[in-house]
This record gives C-alpha cells, structure tokens and sequence, in this order.
DNA sequence: GTTTATGCAAATATTTTGCAACGTT
DNA sequence: AACGTTGCAAAATATTTGCATAAAC
C-alpha cells in the first residue's frame, strides 16, 4: 500500500493525515501476512516512534478497518488481531487453519465460497459482502505427532 | 440433549454431577437456536436456581465446550456467546448470516464445506475437525432498506 | 483560527482466580 | 472421608473514554 493513496482515504473521510497515522500503517506493511494484536503493534511501532499512545494505536486500527486497509481478525484467544487486507479492490481476502495443538494459523486462498454466498443469498434473501473462514484441526507436524503418540 | 447422557459424560471426564451443571443445561436446553452471552445465562439460570454465581456459569460453559455439548461463537460484538450444539454425533453444527445494519443473525446449514476441507488436507497436510464460516452483509430486510434510500 | 487527534490516566467490561465452605462420590 | 465444586470478592485483562494539550488543516 502506497503512502500516498492512503493520505487520499484519509481526507475523502475527512480525517487528518498524522504521523501516528502514518507509522501504524508504516508497521502494518511491513508485517504482511501477520496478526498481529493491539499491543504488538504498539511495541512495534514504539520502536521508531516512541512517544505514541496504546489508546492511539487502538483508534487508528478503527480507522484503517473501516477503510479496509486492514482485517480484524479473531482466533478466540482472547485477543482481537489485525492482518494487512488484500486491498481497496480485492475484497477477497484469505482464510484460517488454525492447529488446536501448538496454536499455528496457516492462511489459504480460496473461491469455493461464492457458491455458497449465493445459495445464501437465493434461501434467504441476504446480501452478503464479506466473509470469513476458519478451520480449526491440526497442522501436518502435530497431527504426525498425535499419530506417533496413539500407537 | 437427556439429562441421562450429559451425567454419563460428566463421570466419564471424573467430574461430578451437581445441580448447577444440570441447571446450566437445562437453560441451554431451553434455548435452542439462541446465541447466549455468560450475563444471559446467569440471568436465565438465576430464575429458577437464584443462589448460582456468575463464576459458576463461565465454569460450566468450559466444561460444556470441552464435552462438545455447545459451541462458543463471537459475532465481534464484544460479547462471547454459546449456542446449543448439534450433539456429539452430529460435529457438522451451521453457519451464520450477520446483518451489518441491525445485528441480525441467521443461522443456516452448508455441504460444501466438506469439499473445501478436503483441498486444504491435500494442499497442506491439515487435518480439519471442525470449522466455522461468518458471512457478512445486509439482511433481507436491511438491503431493502438501503435500496429504497440509496435511490 | 478552527477542528480534529493525541497522550495520559481513569473508567469500563468481561472473564479468571484464590480461598473457605460445601456437596458429591 | 476425600476430593472436586461453589460462591463471593478481588484480581487480571482488554479496550474505551474524558479531558487538557498539541498538531493538522
């Protein structure tokens, strides 16, 4: 995501364009394909611009999900997390396998789901615009190691 | 659910039958099909079981995730909510419709999952046990709403 | 110069935990 | 009798909010 068109978004919204602003965005690009939490984007970006808030850090990322530069995610560990989107354009983004073992989310690409999106909308007359996926099972390492262990 | 059942797997797991695990499943029981949060439980529970404290109900809801017997779902509300679950056989519980204008939820069912969680076991070597799948959008009467006001 | 954003601290809200008393086996 | 469970209150955790100051427009 460039700089520039995210000052863009932020004064179509009418909203400032700020250093804080910036660098929480800053931290989100360069962690691509992470989810991070509230408290590790502060950390993160506390590094290059210490005097930043955590109350900031939790009204910005407000900000950049509703202008979909980033996804709140939730894996029900007790932490909401953030991930960088697929973009303005792609509302397509990724889905989750999460191991029940050692907690590892591996994220996948998929486009069964418009299949389903439709027989939905035809049933019940729902609109969808978004969705998301998790499944939950074990990874290859834990699901050999539960293997070796029941023999 | 029968309350014979339940016992059964309670003294299976070494934990003891009380009278406020049977009350929180009969609340449960009595609600299919609802999303209930821990508060709503406890207010539920109290009715006829009024000395019953709030840490009990979030006890017992782990102990009833853990036995399968309902689902813990979050709909990112802030709130974590429990629904009775399709039972021990039946691991193929439904999916939910969450309407961004009025909260509504709708619960539907899905086959195509299976297809989906086959492609991810090849592609990589993930074992899948379970699943869960948000759609986001407009409910039917909410879509409505916004087409007649958009025109 | 007006308006919006920030940082801090305090408030809120949900869930967890320590512990003595109690109920189940 | 032994051990798990409960209720209460206190603690812990995550997130939000009030407000004076500071920054952006």
């Amino acid at each position: 995501m460039e700089q520039g068109r995210f000052k863009e978004m932020l004064r179509e919204k009418g909203l400032k364009v700020t250093r804080q602003r910036m660098a929480v965005l800053e931290t989100m690009a360069a962690h691509p394909g992470e989810h991070l939490t509230a408290e590790d984007i502060y950390e993160m970006t506390r590094q290059k611009y210490p005097e930043i808030g955590l109350a900031t850090i939790y009204r910005t990322v407000q900000v950049l999900v509703e202008l979909r530069v980033i996804d709140r995610v939730s894996f029900d560990d007790g932490f909401v997390r953030y991930e960088l989107g697929g973009g303005e354009v792609c509302r397509h983004h990724h889905h989750h396998a999460i191991c029940e073992d050692c907690g590892a989310v591996i994220s996948f690409e998929d486009d069964l789901l418009e299949q389903l999106e439709q027989a939905v909308q035809d049933a019940i007359g729902f609109c969808v615009t978004d969705h998301e996926v998790k499944l939950y099972g074990y990874c290859r390492s834990c699901a050999e190691k539960r293997k070796a262990d029941s023999e």
